[in-house]
DNA sequence: GTTTTTAACCTAAGGGATGTAGGTTGGTGG
DNA sequence: CCACCAACCTACATCCCTTAGGTTAAAAAC
């Protein structure tokens, strides 16, 4: 009987890849295991539980969200910035569903401070600080854009928004020029205030 | 044996409380039935399954949203009705947090079309109105405050913001300030651009 | 008031998932 | 080759979901 190579980085990707084809609910250690052709019990030698595994599932879709966002900013500020950004999260949420939907959990302990979520804190900061924000705001500009652009994500997903394809796409744009004038027009407070 | 009297309605409203003691993903229909002391079967008279008893969660707490922000944003306008609209949907967070995470499943269609989303909508355009935007302009303003208010929220009770107390608040505050003028400055584009 | 009907409840059952404990074995290192 | 160890398996207990058919409380009809 040959081994199944098995290590937590390959359940995490396959579970993705899983939450992809068949809906993030769908993803148990049950059909992570009938993915590689082990007992379900075989799994806990690589997570604690299904909830690790889960997890696990985050900090893999951080990685690949960072990785896009990365490239969709790169030598690019301001307006320009705010798009690559907003297009690279976009396209993620399109190209894998599965694995987006892995980002709205809520996150443990170890996820909030890996690696991977730092990454794309510091590039919302990078966006933000194109801007040319007083630094004291960097991180409430940051947080708003990252819950706009996140928020209208996931309603649209969620069915909230009664949509038509023509007319989502034009409340995007309208919305990543709401963005782009607030943050152009941020009060120049410092820590005072 | 006295029969519980259970009804779709006490079923969701029951396991909307069930939910804020205990997270959202401990409602089941095993758990609801223990809840009014039937036998986990009994709820299938009821509820089709344990999608459609969510999905009635969902619809109770959009009821329940739609309330608050409607008296969050009586007699108001502006900057106002923002902040009453912004305020009615943080104090249900917290309030009913696990009502509020119903809202983040994605909708069916009976939901998606129910009286109580179409007023939550009807509600999100009546705030956007008192900017005076231009009316082909409403649905993408609308979809815009929904989402940066609902990301917000969202991300940071999934742990996304590294936060302390003050610092969230300020945050809000900004994000508040943000919307608002983005609001007035909305452009007054018409419908033939 | 009595009888009939109906739908709300129950039991039984089948299928699925989660995770622990202990056993077996493939792969590695000496 | 042998010893060791962790990756896998089996067995099991517990829990959940839902269907089918049976029982009965409550409503409707007489």
């Amino acid at each position: 009987m040959a081994r199944a190579n098995l290590t937590p980085e390959r359940l995490f990707s396959a579970a993705a890849e899983l939450a992809d084809l068949h809906g993030f609910d769908s993803v148990t250690a049950s059909a992570v295991a009938r993915h590689f052709g082990v007992q379900p019990a075989s799994l806990y030698s690589h997570v604690r539980d299904r909830e690790a595994l889960l997890d696990g599932v985050q900090r893999f879709a951080l990685g690949e969200l960072g990785e896009r966002v990365s490239h969709g900013i790169a030598g690019r500020s301001g307006s320009e910035a705010l798009h690559g950004f907003a297009s690279a999260n976009r396209e993620y949420a399109q190209e894998r569903p599965g694995a987006w939907q892995a980002l709205q959990r809520t996150a443990s302990t170890e996820t909030a401070t890996s690696p991977q979520a730092q990454r794309v804190s510091a590039l919302t900061i990078a966006l933000v600080r194109g801007y040319g924000l007083h630094e004291s705001q960097y991180v409430h500009a940051a947080r708003f854009v990252g819950a706009a652009l996140n928020g209208f994500l996931s309603q649209s997903r969620a069915g909230a928004f009664d949509h038509q394809e023509t007319e989502l796409a034009q409340s995007w744009q309208a919305m990543l020029e709401a963005l782009d004038r607030s943050l152009r027009s941020w009060p120049a407070k410092d820590a005072e205030q």
